[in-house]
DNA sequence: TAGATTGTTAATCGATTAACAATC
DNA sequence: TAGATTGTTAATCGATTAACAATC
């Protein structure tokens, strides 16, 4: 039986969709609308409509969406129906931040240990961790069966580390470092550059 | 005379484009192709032959680009041929990390104040600049002209910021919030949420 | 010159939108 | 029932790719 494949640009909008109906959840809203979320988040309501419909039939005709109903859907395709535990490697200013955000909380995400190959640092609180030797990234994300980590070292260290990550068992990559990295096609890789954001702004001013 | 509208997809990739020769550059390569930097992007190289032709013919048949020629007419394009300066909204843990970053430095971006509402962090030292309240947000910024803003506030906040921003003049955001906030058509905006670049890869896991 | 690579055109591919029957 | 909104189809729109003449 072949499985529907459904194109990456849908599946970046799914946690959008998600974010937008777990606020509506918290503020106590039990419906919505594809034409609510539409203006909640500046995507049309027939895109709405269609990228949901891939999955399957969610909505009312005449009523919408149960709030609650779509977010547990939308949380199985996401297979964010569990938390992921993950890992980060760099414990300057970035991973400092990271390991400390409050944001993965209520979003089925953990941050799990965080490395740095700076003998001053390893060793040191950080957060809720102590941050760990990065010589032993490869057993303890194999002994804990981590398959997501994030990367805040220095642009001339993340090729290389992504390599170990890869060697440890790693299958997502959240790349902070301004660089672009080569991965395998069946690693998934993801980049925040903020200086690139900025620049793409800056051409409309 | 109608200038030619240059899809934002285009000027999406131009910043990349630019990284990528800015660190050539420093490697000392002097001269590259669009199939090298196809093979260093992962982007097809008639896609970045493409986008660069829709500013000028920036190479040579049978030579390629000069990869200091190139990057200069980018810096042109994207205006980052003058530094701009930059104000940071929140002075938490991102907010921090954000205004420590030294990955603004060589790319035409600078921050140049950090404010908070906490009375706890106003006055306070934070890398090179001292915290300011956020009431004198509307003055400074319009004291100094600046037109691009930060937001690192809780999501609740973070509406209210932005309508403020917009008032000093501000005309490009990057929001940290993880939260979609609303401006009129005319101000710029993008927005970096680590959970939602990682729940987007937790489908193909 | 011969080989390489651009800039550009036309073809292909994919994503978005408009519209509406179905139905709650 | 009447009004509202879904799920889906077909049409439109836009982006990517392949190919090649031009030329360094």
């Amino acid at each position: 039986m072949q499985q529907k494949i459904i194109p990456d640009i849908v599946i970046g909008r799914l946690p959008l969709y998600y974010r937008a109906l777990q606020r509506m959840s918290s503020k106590g809203h039990t419906v919505t609308s594809s034409q609510e979320l539409a203006d909640t988040l500046g995507i049309s309501a027939a895109q709405i409509r269609k990228d949901l419909s891939q999955f399957g039939e969610f909505g009312k005709q005449g009523t919408g969406y149960n709030v609650e109903y779509l977010a547990d859907q939308l949380k199985k395709i996401l297979k964010i129906d569990h938390v992921w535990d993950m890992v980060i490697v760099g414990a300057g200013d970035v991973g400092s931040a990271l390991a400390r955000y409050q944001g993965f909380q209520d979003r089925s995400l953990r941050v799990k240990m965080i490395f740095d190959s700076d003998p001053l640092k390893i060793g040191k609180e950080l957060g809720n961790f102590i941050v760990k030797d990065i010589s032993t990234l490869i057993d303890e994300i194999k002994k804990e069966g981590i398959k997501i980590a994030i990367i805040a070292v220095p642009e001339n260290e993340a090729q290389e580390v992504t390599d170990t990550l890869i060697k440890a068992g790693i299958k997502a990559i959240l790349n902070y470092a301004p660089i672009h990295i080569a991965v395998p096609p069946e690693i998934r890789l993801q980049c925040i550059d903020p200086a690139l954001h900025l620049q793409r702004m800056t051409y409309y001013l």
